[in-house]
DNA sequence: TTGAAAGCGCTAACAA
DNA sequence: TTGTTAGCGCTTTCAA
């Protein structure tokens, strides 16, 4: 009777996962026995958990993780949130993430906000009451939605501070240093930023930083943006330049300053002799471009484990003070795109 | 008591998520009530539809996907498995997976093989419980490891026949068909077909296309491989050329074709001048390498939303004759990275 | 139109 | 060491 509903018309065809009920008939023992012979194998006698650990194998038993989810909240999923999965990016993040979560014996559960906020939030909503924890890998939520999350349930935020939640952020200080010193060395001695979304927080922090160190060497910054985080967005970038163009340029990210490089180039522009440029990520495709991609390395596969690791951390252990945001290193490579300045005839 | 279960000793800062009991409580209503006044509107009167709706809004109320999947075995998720997330060719199915994931009202599980056919089916099985079907984008599984879970829920497969199983395909026979006219008609009389994983149904497929077309044409097709289906693996295949380099080469994908690509050129080989080079499948990085790559363009996107239509719509109609396979288009776009083959002294 | 009750698969108490 | 029982949140009969 019940079987029915599951499996509708066709059920006839489709098999009916076993149950832990049909692995103790099986066995000839309770319920209650197989399920500690599985999870705390301790807890029951040698030979009934070798015997029932058989039995369970050959009827092709795997626990269904949907009913404990029930019980005590504990489904094995993480849900991971990214504001665009074909952004190169959160590629390296989720596959970071994906290697933390199954070892860890967990099922990630993907949420990819395709840059809308409602998306974002209308699919967190689906997922959160089946998640244990979760993971914001480049959100456009607000803190105070993020916050009311983290109400409910352990969340990490990459690359964004937000009170209360703990995050892991980048050394983008260092990393704007060092692109500043790099290019004051190179014999530049102001550059054009130019801006990722308004509502990414590593935005605003790649600009001040930018501006810090400048500030420091006597160096003049220029913003400009905000454009779409993508190639297209650089060729927007591109086209919106002064007639008389930077020496220098420095994108929010690798997808920004690949799309402005190839807009340069196709209007006859050299790089790095008439104009450097630099990115931010260090993506694959940085790497493939003519002149190589001079760039910020971040961590990002390490990010999306440690993201992951984070959260399962607090799910182990609540008690812990865990709103200390962790920052990885990141370091500058210094690649094709980056060069002196040609003298030229004015400013 | 039984709030404590899943909170833990911090349970006290973690608000519980409302249930339909709260609702109930606070709407004066009896659980069932509210489950109907939610999910089917109809059979309740207006009035206390209205009501119970605004009440559930004011808690914050969701559905818990866990719940009725223990009963009816909806859980509103669906799992995509691919052999790389971070392979841009997956990053576009997944993309067009979330999309009609999301407008669908469902959640995406994500299950990255990383390559490996092991955590493939580890992965697989710990999410099949929670899952109402399955989508394969990209599997290193057997025939019958997939007609094995096709046995328990509803199952498409991309870019590859399985007995039983519906699957999503390209045309490749056309693809391939149209790489070799392209060369045939610059003036190439042979290629050689750099190939992808041994487990890639896929690359069987390709080459066959490639000498049944060349046959007609008199043309010859050399084979090679396997190589990973990554540019280190095209860096690898560079490696492994004769020193009398073919004038056409073939890759199993992008990926591999820009690797050999860049290898060739740190060689100081010209494309196309000394080699003309086509890929497979267009990712994004085919257009941003110099020359831009000549290349079969695949609707990844679409093949992965048409997937999720077909595991969607077989939910909904179990008995529809499903095993069909959908062959969807593609076409040759001529960049850069073919040109007419230089005159020789000999092959 | 509404309420009461049972049960999905599993596990944590409690009892034996 | 093992078995029994109850209940997680929800939906679906069945009854009112």
């Amino acid at each position: 009777m019940t079987d029915l509903q599951r499996g509708g018309p066709d059920a006839s065809t489709r098999t009916k996962t076993p149950t832990i009920y049909d692995v103790a008939k099986a066995a000839s023992v309770s319920p209650s026995t197989v399920s500690r012979a599985l999870a705390r194998p301790g807890r029951v006698s040698a030979a009934t958990a070798a015997h029932v650990r058989r039995v369970a194998a050959e009827l092709g038993y795997h626990v269904n993780l949907i009913a404990p989810g029930l019980r005590t909240g504990r489904t094995s999923m993480l849900a991971l949130v990214v504001s665009d999965v074909t952004n190169p990016v959160y590629t390296e993040v989720i596959g970071g993430a994906q290697a933390a979560v199954s070892e860890a014996g967990y099922v990630l559960v993907l949420i990819d906000a395709q840059e809308s906020d409602l998306l974002e939030h209308g699919g967190l909503v689906r997922a959160l009451p089946a998640v244990e924890g979760v993971v914001l890998a480049g959100t456009r939520l607000s803190d105070a939605a993020i916050g009311e999350v983290a109400g409910k349930r352990p969340v990490v935020v990459l690359n964004r501070e937000v009170a209360g939640v703990p995050g892991i952020l980048l050394d983008s200080a260092y990393g704007t240093r060092a692109i500043v010193e790099h290019l004051w060395a190179l014999g530049h001695r102001s550059l054009t930023y130019i801006g990722g979304p308004e509502a990414s927080w590593a935005d605003g922090v790649r600009l001040r930083g930018l501006r810090d160190a400048a500030g420091d060497l006597g160096a003049v910054v220029l913003g400009s943006g905000p454009y779409e985080p993508t190639v297209a967005g650089g060729r927007a970038a591109a086209a919106a330049l002064p007639d008389v163009l930077p020496t220098a340029i420095v994108a929010y990210n690798d997808q920004l300053a690949i799309g402005l490089m190839l807009a340069l180039q196709s209007r006859g522009i050299r790089v790095p002799e008439d104009v450097s440029i630099v990115g931010h990520d260090n993506i694959a495709p940085a790497q493939i471009v003519n002149p190589a991609l001079t760039t910020i390395v971040a961590p990002l596969h390490a990010q999306g484990q440690a993201a992951v690791n984070a959260v399962l951390a607090a799910l182990k252990n609540p008690g812990a003070a865990s709103a200390k945001p962790v920052t990885l290193p990141v370091r500058l490579v210094v690649r094709g795109s980056t060069g002196r300045p040609r003298a030229r005839s004015a400013g």
